[in-house]
DNA sequence: AATGAATGAGAATTCATTCAT
DNA sequence: AATGAATGAATTCTCATTCAT
């Protein structure tokens, strides 16, 4: 009669939480057993290793995007202008709530080098982001520019994320937004 | 035939290196002293300890962007335009020959939530750099505005850089920057 | 056929002759672990740190004086003459067994000045000594003498304990115990 | 043309002090040289090896004993009585104004057992106190007598010096000088 | 599934010692 | 003699991972 303690995802929202704050060596099994009720054992029973705990977190973050977020573009039934500024309000209302920045922004700087399948992983992630940027641009500014564009705001959020995090204050952050909005008419 | 004493320098610019490809938990004092030609133990006899080492190489970027790059903002004999213009070709020239982003930028995710001392530094680092470049936009924007463009231009800078580091592709980075030129009339 | 495992107790039992015969700093976290039939570094699954080991070392022989001979004293059943000749006896037979003289003595010389920690637990230790022999001798010789005496006795132990470890000789420390009970008449 | 910094002597004695109150592992040669106002490596112009210059610490101790307090004992124009009071108020001034308690007592506990060169030096001293102690004892207590009463009272002085030094107060340690000179009518 | 003891590789750091200058 | 850089072995401690219960 086995006791379930917990479940892959919980596993996984607290690794998120953990990751994101104190970095991807930092945070060790110990701790995230810890934070999950469990000894650092026990995790094993869910995920193989810490590297594939840490792609789980990748993909469910990136799942989420994809999801609520990536989708909006690929809409009907929205204007560009309004889809910018849903997309863009989604983007805002994640961060903001977020306890450490981007997951994957940090760890593309942490372990990108020294790890090809978590990079690949985050290269997906940030690609998708700007495709969806990108067909969201195009109407209004043409193939060409709105790549440009679409990099430079996936650029711009992740930039003001880790002044967000490294100051601790949200302001730039929230500016940075809504100049994004103005790129459409 | 002299002989070659390895210096603090020497070791910090190889440190530096390391750090910025493979980030501070990665990077091991055997990894770096074999870099510098030194067994593991001898770097001690320059630095105190990882931690104190890693500082000293931060410190050493921020020199070097305090003297070269931030001082550009304060010259006399420059318009705002011109000093924009220099500013932004002086930090692009350093981030496109750089192998791994901005050393400053990587630990501001990885570890400056576990390390007070070294968070200070880089704080300190890109508060500088806003103050370098609201000093610039100033004359023409206003202080409020200068002040919010100078934050976003950082952000710009740092994501593009953490998309060049990760996509391994340094375009968006350059359109970054003509972007960044297009500020002032 | 049950499996052995390693607990506090016996890691302890252990520890504490590896540190009497060879002292603390000569004494490796590996020596200890393999006179455990343990890996090095699986002692910290039972203790966070050497010094914490020594503590409990410490506390788990103050402990035995404690309960064992210390209590002697203050037992109404006895005067305090056969108090004093059960508790000399009791001490005698303790080191007489013992392998590398008290170890709460060489720790006093080894690391009292270098560690707070233990300093306070083995001072406590031989106070409690002191106390005990004090609290025996007073109905003969009055609260003056009885400390003077309960300090000398306690001296002449460890004195004696030290020449008997360094001679490898026990007969002074032998007859030592014969002086003191002579104490009382 | 030799900068002379330092010599043997003076090097002893500041190494005799780090020993005494800090023990023999973790006083550490750069402590030592430091001490002396050298680089680490310049002691070893003097001396061969951290072994080398415990024993001559320990020389040089025990030659002040033989010569300024032994000897004492082995004087013709003293009375046993007189003998024994001078050689313990040398005893008592040589420990009173010592600041880690006796050197060779400390290291008989810490390093005895892993050294037997010092060793060796340790249990000649210990031995020559005893012999001489004994010489001034014979003509009243007779061999037998003289020998045990000369082991003691070294044990009394080296367990009540251990106490002194642990609880930093010498009271004890005089109390007990008092009870040795009335052995002797 | 969970535990907790154990592993073993490897991390940072220390330190006696050496050696060219 | 003195220096200070370098060595290399050893030490404490960490941590992802395994496994019997």
């Amino acid at each position: 009669m086995p006791i379930i303690k917990t479940d892959k995802k919980s596993i996984i929202k607290v690794s998120i939480h953990l990751f994101k704050v104190n970095g991807y060596s930092s945070t060790t099994m110990a701790t995230i057993g810890k934070a999950c009720g469990l000894m650092k054992g026990s995790i094993y029973h869910h995920f193989n290793s810490k590297e594939e705990l840490a792609l789980a977190c990748l993909k469910y973050i990136h799942e989420y995007f994809k999801n609520d977020i990536f989708s909006i573009a690929y809409r009907q039934d929205l204007s560009p202008k309004d889809k910018l500024i849903l997309f863009t309000k989604k983007v805002n209302a994640y961060f903001m709530k977020s306890d450490g920045g981007c997951l994957l922004g940090n760890f593309a700087l942490e372990i990108s080098n020294t790890n090809p399948l978590l990079k690949d992983e985050i290269i997906t992630y940030f690609q998708s982001w700007e495709a969806a940027l990108e067909c969201i641009l195009i109407p209004d500014l043409g193939k060409e520019r709105a790549k440009a564009q679409a990099n430079q705001i996936v650029s711009a959020t992740q930039g003001s994320i880790l002044l967000m995090r490294l100051y601790n204050d949200p302001t730039p952050f929230t500016i940075q937004n809504d100049t994004i909005v103005k790129l459409l008419p």
